[in-house]
RNA sequence: GGAGGGGUGGCAGAGCGGUCAAAUGCAACGGACUGUAAAUCCGUCGACUUCGGUCUACGAAAGUUCAAAUCUUUCCCCCUCCA
């Protein structure tokens, strides 16, 4: 329970969140010291705005800088413009391509939106800020890079170095761009020690790499020690990993996905992950957590309910985590329709063909779709399987002022009539 | 620059003149069983369709042929080895 001096790392190892640091015993010592002292110590996290939001799959290391901001100390978040310009390498076969500078500004106001639901931004000492690494690269001068960075990187290293060698033992493309990836990134946390004195970069393991990067380079450079921490990778119990949802990811800005959709994803979680999902996904105290997990056969319904809740109240607050519980409560309990449901709105019904319905709700991608399912009483409307492919509404399928579409079990939507 | 190998559906990977909308696996989707779980079983999986068909697809373009993913030419891209 209590293996270690500070508070931080006491939860990270509790709740699963502890997979590799580079040097366990020091970053508790200083963890605790700053803890002691109540001086803040300063960690970062970066992402690079190669999307427009954060999905389910990150929220890993967002909970993490979550729980260090609430141990009392400052976590910085980075985006990184400059490194999103590279690509980075770990885990991909390919080069990304290339995005234009109005996607990329598009990407960082996402990015901002996604950091602030997990942490409290502000000018406080404890206050979370966002820094981009833009800012120190747009003028920097190659061989003056070359000179002060690259003479502390070994090619001989770099090359044993997991994102590069995966690589090159399945013969995939790595061009000398990528190859330069983790130098930026080992730039970055110098970077950001010379400027807030931060000493810990947090992060998923796929960027140990990248992190080791940064510290070696502290280490020679500055003569400094910073910290590396990593989680392990969250895979369901089939060993993907977490945050897609019917082929989609799992957003965690609200534009892109429905807080009723994100509520559902976190319902729909398979037993032998709930006791996982309520340390990582949840602010829940170890022991209501402990009390859950234990449930089993049919009251482990009850905590994905609570781990839904509880999920969905962190990254789209307490309101909209009601609102779609309610929704999900009458549509899966009381077999009847929620307000939170997708919908449609429409003037008048009469000769609409059900099959285009269900292509506006998004519900099937092509009438051939819609078709096939119907032979396969995939669809229903107001809940009765349609029989008929060419199934036409008329006022009789109202009912007080919507008809209900549902595709498979789980999707249900609405048409209103206004 | 030289010599080989290769680019096929969301991914992996067969096919190498007609029977190819393209095997197989994975993923995905629907149904049954359940607990809005997992596992299992059955079914589906380019688009449009008056369900007879029509159209678009095997890196790009041109060509040979009654007929091309399959043959030829040019171009683009990738990999390996050599310089």
């Amino acid at each position: 329970m209590s293996a270690f001096k500070s508070q931080f790392l006491n939860i990270m190892a509790e709740r699963g969140f502890y997979n590799q640091c580079t040097n366990e015993t020091g970053f508790d010592d200083y963890l605790y010291g700053c803890e002691k002292s109540g001086t803040p110590a300063v960690g970062y996290l970066g992402s690079d705005p190669t999307g427009d939001s954060l999905h389910v799959g990150h929220i890993v290391p967002l909970m993490m800088m979550r729980w260090f901001q609430k141990c009392g100390h400052k976590p910085l978040t980075l985006v990184g413009g400059a490194t999103a310009r590279i690509g980075d390498p770990s885990g991909k076969d390919k080069l990304r391509p290339f995005l234009s500078e109005e996607t990329l500004a598009e990407n960082i106001k996402g990015l901002k939106k996604s950091f602030g639901k997990f942490l409290k931004f502000g000018t406080g000492a404890h206050d979370a800020v966002m820094v981009d690494n833009w800012d120190w690269f747009k003028n920097i001068n190659y061989l003056a890079f070359l000179r002060d960075i690259g003479t502390y990187y070994s090619v001989n290293r770099m090359l044993t170095m997991e994102s590069v060698k995966s690589r090159l033992d399945r013969e995939q493309p790595m061009s000398f761009l990528e190859f330069n990836y983790m130098l930026l990134q080992g730039y970055d946390f110098c970077e950001l020690y010379q400027k807030y004195g931060c000493r810990a970069q947090i992060a998923g393991s796929d960027q140990w790499g990248n992190i080791t990067s940064g510290t070696e380079l502290g280490r020679r450079k500055y003569d400094v020690e910073l910290f590396g921490f990593t989680s392990p990778i969250i895979t369901d119990s089939n060993g993907k990993k977490m945050g897609k949802s019917e082929g989609n990811a799992v957003w965690i800005n609200d534009e892109k996905l429905p807080s009723y959709d994100y509520y559902q994803y976190f319902r729909n979680i398979g037993d032998a992950e709930v006791g996982k999902c309520l340390r990582i996904y949840t602010d829940l105290p170890m022991d209501e957590v402990r009390r859950l997990e234990a449930l089993k056969d049919k009251e482990i319904n009850e905590a994905k309910k609570i781990l839904a809740f509880e999920a969905t109240k962190i990254c789209r607050g307490e309101e909209e985590a009601r609102a779609a519980q309610a929704t999900a409560v009458q549509v899966f309990e009381q077999g009847t329709a929620g307000g939170e449901l997708p919908s449609i709105e429409i003037s008048s019904i009469e000769g609409l063909h059900a099959i285009d319905a269900f292509l506006q709700l998004g519900f099937v991608a092509s009438k051939g779709e819609a078709r096939r399912l119907i032979k396969q009483a995939g669809l229903k409307i107001n809940d009765k399987a349609i029989t008929d492919e060419n199934y036409k509404f008329s006022a009789a399928d109202v009912v007080n002022g919507q008809i209900k579409l549902s595709q498979g079990k789980k999707k249900h939507g609405l048409i209103k009539t206004v």
